[in-house]
DNA sequence: CGTCACACCTGCGAGC
DNA sequence: TGCTCGCAGGTGTGAC
C-alpha cells in the first residue's frame, strides 16, 4: 500500500483530524508491530495536544506539545481507518480525540513501526539520519545521482529502492520513473549517461507529484480508508501489466531483481 | 563497503 | 467447498 505519495496523502487525511487536537484515549491492542510499541506512548499521548503532522521518506510524524513525536511507517500493509465503525482484526493503536475522532493504525502484515522521538533531535534519530534527500525537495538532482551512482555496478532499480540513495521511493514509483525517463532496470547504475539522470530526476519528481495529486494508489478516500486501489493505479504504465501493450507499441515485461517484481518495457527503456 | 539472500507476517486470488 | 501455491506497496540483518 504505501510508498511516498500514499503515506502523504495518509498525513493529509489524518491532519483534518488531528492537527490541533487533543488526544483524550489511546488503547494498544497488542504488545507490537515489527518493534515493540515504545514504553510510555500511552501515557506520554493521553492528553497531548497534536502540534502538527508532517512526513519524512515513507515516515508519518504526529507532532505534540509533550516535545515527542510519534513516527509511524506503515511497512507493507498499514493504513489509518478514520472514524471507523468497529474496531476489527489489526487495529493495533487507536487514538481517541477530545472531539470524538477515531482513528486507528491498521496493519494486517506487522511490517509496520511506531516510534516516539524527541521532536528537537528527530533528524539525529538513526533511522532518519540514514536517509537520502527528499525526492521532493530540492536536493534530489541528477548531480546526486550521479555521485551515488559512480563507479556502481549494481543495477539502477535497487539502487533507486536504497533509502539511503533517495528517501521515500518504493517498487511501483521506481518502476514507474524508469519507464518515464526510459531507462532499463537492469542498466548498470554507473554506467547510467548524464542525459539519462537529467530525465530521471524529473521523472521521479513528477510520478510522485502525479500520484499525491491524485491522492495515492491505494487509498481513495479518507473518510473512510478502505485500502481499495486510488485513483492514481489507473495511471500506472508498467506496474502491474506484464503483458499488456505499452503506448509504444512493445509489451509490458516483468521480472525479478532482489525478490522484487520489476516491470518494464524492453522497446523504450535501453 | 557492496551485493545478495532471507526473514519478518497475513491475506488474497488462482489453480486444482 | 477447500486445499496449496505464489504473490503483495518495506526494511533490517547477516553472510560472503
Amino acid at each position: 500500500m504505501p510508498e511516498l505519495p500514499e503515506v502523504e496523502t495518509t498525513v493529509r487525511g489524518l491532519a483534518r483530524y488531528l492537527d490541533g487536537a487533543k488526544i483524550a484515549r489511546v488503547s494498544v491492542n497488542r504488545p507490537d508491530l515489527r518493534r515493540p510499541f515504545p514504553p510510555g506512548l500511552v501515557q506520554t499521548l493521553t492528553g497531548a495536544t497534536v502540534t502538527g503532522l508532517g512526513r519524512r521518506a515513507k515516515y508519518g510524524l504526529i507532532h505534540t506539545d509533550r516535545d515527542q513525536t510519534v513516527v509511524f511507517h506503515l511497512g507493507m500493509s498499514g493504513r489509518w481507518r478514520i472514524e471507523p465503525d468497529t474496531i476489527e482484526k489489526h487495529d493495533h493503536l487507536v487514538l481517541e480525540t477530545a472531539a470524538g475522532h477515531v482513528l486507528a493504525l491498521n496493519d494486517a502484515r506487522r511490517f509496520g513501526s511506531v516510534d516516539l522521538v524527541d521532536s528537537a533531535a528527530l533528524d539525529q534519530w538513526p533511522p532518519f539520519a540514514a536517509l537520502g534527500p527528499e525526492p521532493l525537495g530540492n536536493d534530489l538532482t541528477p548531480r546526486h545521482l550521479h555521485q551515488a551512482f559512480k563507479d556502481r555496478i549494481a543495477p539502477v532499480k535497487p539502487l533507486l529502492l536504497d533509502q539511503r540513495i533517495v528517501a521515500g521511493l518504493g517498487n511501483i514509483y521506481v518502476c514507474e520513473a524508469l519507464f518515464r525517463a526510459g531507462i532499463r532496470p537492469d542498466k548498470e547504475a554507473g554506467k547510467i549517461s548524464r542525459p539519462a539522470l537529467e530525465r530521471l530526476v524529473p521523472a521521479i519528481k513528477t510520478v510522485l507529484a502525479e500520484s499525491i495529486e491524485a491522492g495515492g494508489s491505494t487509498i481513495r478516500d479518507y473518510a473512510q480508508p478502505n485500502g481499495e486501489l486510488g485513483y492514481f493505479a489507473a495511471s500506472w504504465r508498467v506496474y502491474g501489466r506484464e503483458g499488456e501493450p505499452c503506448a509504444c507499441g512493445g509489451t509490458v515485461a516483468r521480472f525479478n531483481q532482489g525478490g522484487r517484481s520489476t516491470f518494464w518495457c524492453p522497446k523504450c527503456q535501453k
